[in-house]
DNA sequence: CGTCCGTTTGAGGATCATCAATGTCCGTGG
DNA sequence: CCACGGACATTGATGATCCTCAAACGGACG
């Protein structure tokens, strides 16, 4: 744990950056964060470096802070009666995380790669916003542009087969990370049982998902957790919603 | 079109009160606007009679303005090339939506019900929000209880079952609109295709669920738009994620 | 009272879950 | 550096569930 300095709060920055309008559209873009809003978060911020599977918060747990995830891949598992798991959400660089209700996390939150947090206790988020509208309203466009992600990943999950589910997961993956390698090589972090558990199919189906789609030369699978879009056209047509 | 006068202001009180806490657990209980927040909202919203099946919106379409429904419901559909159709959310009493993505919105919106909604253009709002952070502070919750909804949903979608989808598509419906008759009755405005529409199931499958749940005595339907729960227990625990 | 739309019910086929066995990757320790 | 162990992943066979196609039923409305 280290306190947030001048420089690392750049890498703040991309967080409340580039996001797109409120509600709707607004006919001015959303503006940048001023130097002073950007102190203001640093100031409230707390560095946190986690390592790959531990556990940042658990369910039921008291939700004193919110996290922006500043690099790495964290997921939100829900904990089923039947021991059946599943994964509410994965939180990529830059994704803002932390639901609560009632004062209690609601899903248990962990880490899938080595992890970059900054955490913000929500007492002093709170005033912040409070304080600064301009600042507020960049949070405002975040929540929002996360619940657009929520209610497109809704209509992910409608379709039952599971080779267009596991395209549509490739492709929200490539959206999410553009910092990828030359031509639609696409880094895939976690765990096979991982995908399955947040698409709701089985392992097993997931597996045979894959293996169709590198069979009809539409992906190349490189290793686990690397693979390569081969017919562009041919994967666009079946992540587009059938 | 009417202007909104002081009166009917306060149908919009309900719509940011008793919103859970923000992104996590607050320890002060979300406040109510002031009488002064009230009138700031009722001088840009326009109230709005809207009549069953009449579009509110379509999506592609310029999104000048977000939408609070004062009553009735209202659904937002997602056309498919393959002429499916998929809906993507119900918005019931106090909802906030409009979903917009670079100044155009996603999803054709359409009336269920009569509804009465409010319009609040986006530009204005925006002003208002930036002007009052105690105001804003409002939708930020209220944006954030709708993404709470969006996830919970997706838990929902994620099973295959369709009488478990059924189940808790019903357990939705009781908790949106607690103004219910005596003893779980629950009205059901939606047609059997909507809801087949939205959990992701044919319209066939949703009959034969929903006949499936009468002969087992969970639930009581009485003719097409109004159910009742008999078995509380056996309903909760088929709701109840599995 | 009749039509139309929404709904229910039925039979056959496709797809995924389940159970089971084998194969592969990766980190650990010798 | 190599060998080993365990977790992860692939592949196969069987059964359950839902989709598709099809027909009959019922309520709402003119």
């Amino acid at each position: 744990m280290e306190l947030l300095l001048e420089r690392p709060v750049v890498d703040l920055v991309p967080t409340l950056r580039a996001i797109p309008s409120f509600e709707t559209g607004l006919t001015t873009p959303t503006p940048l964060l001023t130097p002073a809003q950007r102190r203001r978060v640093a100031s409230i911020a707390t560095k946190l470096e986690i390592r790959p599977r531990s556990v940042i918060y658990r369910a039921e747990s008291p939700a004193q802070a919110v996290f922006i995830n500043g690099a790495g891949v964290v997921k939100s598992v829900q904990e089923l009666a039947s021991g059946r798991r599943r994964v509410v959400a994965f939180w990529f660089a830059r994704d803002l995380f932390g639901l609560a209700e009632d004062g209690r996390f609601l899903y248990t939150t962990i880490a899938v790669t080595p992890v970059t947090l900054y955490r913000l206790p929500v007492e002093d988020l709170r005033r912040a916003l409070l304080e600064d509208a301009q600042l507020q309203f960049q949070f405002l466009c975040k929540v929002t542009h996360e619940l657009r992600e929520a209610q497109h990943q809704k209509l992910l999950l409608i379709r039952k087969d599971a080779i267009g589910r596991v395209a549509m997961f490739v492709h929200l993956l490539e959206k999410q990370d553009p910092v990828v390698a030359p031509a639609g090589t696409i880094d895939l972090p976690m765990t096979r049982s991982d995908v399955a558990d947040f698409l709701g199919l089985t392992l097993e189906a997931v597996s045979r998902a894959t293996s169709e789609l590198a069979r009809q030369r539409i992906l190349a699978i490189h290793g686990r957790h690397r693979i390569q879009i081969l017919d562009r056209a041919r994967f666009e047509a079946l992540a587009g919603q059938v």
